[in-house]
DNA sequence: ACTGGCTCCTGAGGGC
DNA sequence: TGCCCTCAGGAGCCAG
């Protein structure tokens, strides 16, 4: 479900409800994620979080620089504030008890996610040591990508999407950013010259904070940490529009599939 | 070193 | 109504 921006509404919406909150209690209803939850999450049992921080599509409960709790939604995770009194749902896996007056749930269908205590300094750990530079930070720009496209032949798609070279970009807003860039998504990395590049970088920049401004992409279920949807859907040019005009020149919009992912363009806005 | 393919899992939606 | 098929917002692992 999650990219970057459906990450970081749910990282605003959850934080001033967790931080300087004492977890009471930690319940795991479901452990069998993509890592199993380990039995020692308990031990975060009486712990007060002094920080919610989002590292690409990875979010870290902070309770001390070097003890953390890392999670990630996967495809179909999400964190939403609910009363004790709420009636547990299906698939509501991970519950973290506030006090007795406010709990934070984790859940998630497909279980393609993560919930696990840390030690150390978290960039160091193996899950976040590769990551590339933030797409939103200084970190990211022109030169990180046209070296990471140097001699690669994969198509430019699948290198955005690649968070070893820039993280958080996803399938919708890859699709989207390559649109607003004019460039074609099946085009060879190595190809394309830097002055398309530097647009890139641009794009990439511009689609996840307009899609934040927005609360996200609800494409089928993404609910903020309140429930409310996200409204950037309204705002997409190719994204799931297969066959409907280009929004700019009314060509039709084409779908590929692209490293098994679904991929969209417009034949004649992206050369 | 790169690359493409496969995998984990459940649920929604379409066709018959 | 129900059954079967396809597809889904992520990302690690594997073989060639």
């Amino acid at each position: 479900m999650p990219e970057l921006p459906e990450v970081e509404t749910t990282r605003r919406g959850i934080e001033p409800h967790l931080i300087g909150k004492r977890i009471t209690e930690i319940i795991v209803r479901e452990k069998r994620l993509r890592q199993p939850v380990p039995g020692d999450i308990d031990s975060l049992t009486g712990r007060i979080p002094r920080s919610l921080v989002r590292r690409g599509k990875y979010l870290l409960v902070e309770f001390a620089a070097d003890s953390h709790l890392l999670i990630h939604l996967g495809m179909s995770g999400s964190l939403r504030v609910c009363s004790p009194a709420d009636e547990l749902r299906r698939h509501d896996h991970v519950i973290l008890r506030l006090g007795g007056k406010s709990e934070i749930r984790y859940h998630d269908p497909r279980r393609f996610g993560i919930v696990l205590p840390i030690q150390g300094d978290p960039a160091m750990h193996p899950l976040l040591r590769e990551l590339g530079p933030e797409p939103l930070s200084a970190g990211f720009h022109v030169g990180i990508l046209a070296e990471a496209c140097r001699k690669r032949r994969i198509p430019i798609k699948t290198l955005i999407m690649n968070h070893h070279v820039v993280v958080g970009v996803g399938n919708i807003y890859a699709s989207e950013a390559l649109f607003r860039a004019g460039i074609r998504p099946t085009t060879p990395s190595f190809k394309i010259a830097r002055r398309r590049l530097e647009s890139l970088v641009e794009t990439i920049r511009e689609v996840l904070q307009d899609s934040i401004t927005q609360g996200g992409t609800t494409l089928r279920d993404f609910v903020g940490s309140d429930g409310t949807p996200g409204y950037f859907r309204q705002q997409l040019f190719v994204y799931e529009r297969a066959g409907e005009p280009c929004r700019v020149c009314s060509t039709e919009i084409r779908h590929a599939v692209l490293g098994q992912r679904s991929t969209y363009w417009c034949p004649a806005c992206q050369k």
